[in-house]
DNA sequence: TGAATGACTTCGG
DNA sequence: CCCGAAGCCATTC
């Protein structure tokens, strides 16, 4: 079993301050983390996420605000469902108003 | 140890 | 903004 590095629990810890509604990117999560540019490494803690069922992993998208790990989760509009559930509209893939929901835990933290 | 992979980002055209 | 290619770093085989 790959123990928890600080690193995922660091994500899965941004990930849960991200507020209800609103959006966040990986780029800006690994940044926050200090490790910029490890933005890959953002979506793999989040795939250890699945340890906590309590990361919303639903609302960390790509700096484009498109639903890219979509995939990765049960259904395959689930993670869509989420988010509109939270209020976020989202039009396919992408959410509409991205740049208004977007939360940057480096600029808001 | 080295090569491959990936829920990304940035740069050049 | 779209497209293609390179860079990044941790994990896995």
């Amino acid at each position: 079993m790959s123990e928890s590095t600080g690193f995922f629990k660091k994500v899965h810890e941004v990930a849960k301050l991200v507020p209800f509604g609103r959006v966040t990117s990986y780029g800006a999560i690994a940044r926050y983390l200090g490790s910029a540019g490890s933005a890959r490494m953002v979506g793999w803690a989040m795939n250890a996420s699945h340890n906590d069922p309590d990361v919303p992993a639903h609302r960390v998208v790509n700096r484009k605000g498109l639903l890219t790990g979509k995939h990765h989760f049960e259904g395959t509009n689930l993670m869509q469902q989420l988010l509109e559930s939270e209020g976020v509209v989202v039009k396919g893939n992408q959410i509409q108003n991205f740049e208004e929901l977007f939360w940057d835990p480096g600029k808001e933290l």
